[in-house]
DNA sequence: GACGAATATTCGTTCATGCGAATATATTGC
DNA sequence: GCAATATATTCGCATGAACGAATATTCGTC
């Protein structure tokens, strides 16, 4: 994975919520739509978009499918998410967004758990 | 500077190229174009896009334009600068680029010194 | 003020992407 | 098999970006 197709990943806003919320652990596509407040093909879309450039890895779980961060990012991915996570702990946004995955969770409890 | 600014400006080869060769220190337009190796006027636009997104800044030192990676950048931008350096050290095109650039500057000198 | 060098801007085209809307697919339980 | 839930895909459109080509601007020098 280039450095360009990791900044492609980054670049758009929904695209950078999703990968941040990842950051914290696997999600479904109904938390990551409820979280971020969008419609689930949008979020899919986008989830497309970072599976094909191996951003994101997925597996199903009965009717879910669950979305993570890759288990083995090369180094480079490796470390421009450490420093995605830097930095974002600072941004309302993202704080925002991680409140609500908070909410989400304790409401539906771990994915897979409706 | 957002996030998504800065991985914009990062998203594109011959932008990050650019910002890679002023992370070594400031150039003129016509050093960049002979390293890169890409028409004028096509480094130019990049350097517009850069610089309106607050990404460059430059100066101007009798014919030649001097650009620079900003004097006091964000904490973002710092830590995603530094992140950058880490990570293209290992890459191949990064690298043609750095000898380019020293012969570059064997040649012609500091930016100004034809 | 004309000329040359360095740089910037504009124009037209092409291509990728983001989006909403609609529809399709997969899985589970009855 | 059918319905319901969760997810994916397709389509059409609008926008922005990357590019080459051409042209404009700015500065120093004579």
């Amino acid at each position: 994975m280039s450095l360009v197709r990791i900044y492609e990943c980054l670049c758009d806003e929904t695209r950078l919520r999703i990968i941040q919320l990842l950051a914290r652990g696997p999600l479904c596509v109904c938390q990551l739509q409820s979280v971020l407040g969008i419609p689930q093909a949008r979020v899919s879309q986008h989830l497309s978009y970072l599976r094909e450039r191996g951003m994101v890895e997925n597996r199903r779980e009965g009717t879910w499918m669950i979305y993570s961060l890759p288990e083995q990012p090369s180094a480079e991915l490796s470390r421009h998410l450490a420093c995605l996570q830097d930095c974002s702990v600072s941004d309302r946004r993202f704080r925002g967004d991680l409140k609500k995955l908070q909410a989400a969770r304790s409401r539906c409890g771990e994915p897979g758990m409706p």
